[in-house]
DNA sequence: CATTTCAAAATCATGCACGATCCAAGATGC
DNA sequence: GCATCTTGGATCGTGCATGATTTTGAAATG
């Protein structure tokens, strides 16, 4: 027939859960904060259940802890071994990924997508301003998940989308103005081994540098 | 003080959502089967509150799927290409997981652990019956999860964890007579790889018993 | 006077019943 | 036979009741 649009049916808890979801991503609260039923219900002019339906979600993404008959908290801010942990695993994970989506020859399409992000990360404004730190993490995002969607294996994907909520916390504190132009030169030769469609050198790559960033996140 | 037990909090929506869980893994429900949350409402003698709570904690572990203004149905059956991604995604990890284990020198409990539920794979009776069945591929489940466990990086058991309860799913359909043998030699291999803490040789075992599996699953 | 104890009230999470809204299917009319 | 309308049934959201938790505040003790 036709490209119709479609008729975006709005349940209050999907809004609820976003409009939450941002507040916690953009640190309107403290880690281990409590986060009273209630008083979101009374802010966001909605009743409780569409707010407690939105926290059993989040709770499940991990962003929210709740203990029975005390209430829901935003979750702790993760310790240095949790962040260890992380590492590990993504440096299983991404080589392995970026080898994958070098195999399957990445399209032009693709291509530009990756240089589109690591541009957004540059056109940021060297700024200890917050809004640009949000956007340079956003764009580091988005380019490592385009190449777990290139890499084109769904369970790798939903797993790496597990992890990428904890990681824009942590990053939003963390982005150091001098680590700027090195984060730039890996992306660009991560690109490159892509492009030229090598598998052994997008893996390596993809291990330097998430070997670099894990560096720049502990020190 | 002392030991105090732990007084168990017992939340409503706790037991719905192990209820419903248990007959989603038991196959009470057919893939893609409506849930009608009346029904369940009646059926467990609870009003639709907790059911809704236990329903939208299922959706984000993909047990079910939910949609708007539509209601809950059960995950459909994953396709071959699911399962084809899934044991790419395990064949990164799980290798990798053993080395860790291996590396990390596990210890008499950890080995026992295993060898229980090698046994416990071997004691299930050869019979087509249900039981059976679910009991060998849940000690099976719980050997994995074991080394993931000893590999000890908390992020990479979670993302097993994900994976776990689709998996179970199909394994209960997919278990043959035949194949239990081959399985316990694998098992075996990688239980010894470990207790000699060699890295190398648990990763090949493990990557051996993986791609073993899965050729046993799609044939 | 400072500190602890204990009870009562306020606060808040949880569960329930009801009304509103929306989707699906059968009936009606042309 | 096809489109439209209506009815049935289910989901979604609200308000309120109940019970658990925490805090307040006053009395009692060292």
């Amino acid at each position: 027939m036709n490209g119709a649009r479609k008729i975006e049916r709005v349940v209050l808890g999907d809004q609820v859960y976003e409009a939450i979801k941002e507040r916690i991503l953009d640190q309107a609260y403290a880690p281990g904060e409590k986060l009273n039923v209630d008083g979101l219900a009374r802010e966001l002019q909605v009743s409780s259940t569409p707010i407690r339906e939105a926290l059993a979600r989040l709770v499940a993404e991990g962003l929210v802890k709740a203990e029975p008959f005390i209430g829901f908290a935003t979750a702790p801010l993760p310790d240095r071994r949790y962040y260890e942990d992380v590492y590990s695993f993504r440096g299983v994970i991404e080589p392995w990924a970026a080898a994958q989506a070098a195999r399957s020859r990445p399209g032009p399409d693709v291509i530009a997508a990756l240089r589109d992000e690591v541009a957004a990360m540059m056109a940021g404004e060297p700024s200890r301003e917050y809004r640009s730190h949000r956007g340079f993490t956003e764009a580091d995002d988005r380019f490592h998940r385009i190449i777990l969607q290139a890499a084109g294996n769904q369970v790798a994907l939903k797993s790496y989308d597990d992890l990428r909520f904890h990681l824009h916390i942590s990053r939003l504190y963390l982005t150091r103005e001098q680590d700027v132009g090195l984060t730039h030169q890996e992306h660009f030769r991560i690109v490159d081994a892509l492009e030229a469609g090598d598998p052994d050198a997008a893996a390596q790559a993809m291990r330097l540098h998430l070997e670099g960033s894990y560096e720049r996140l502990i020190k």
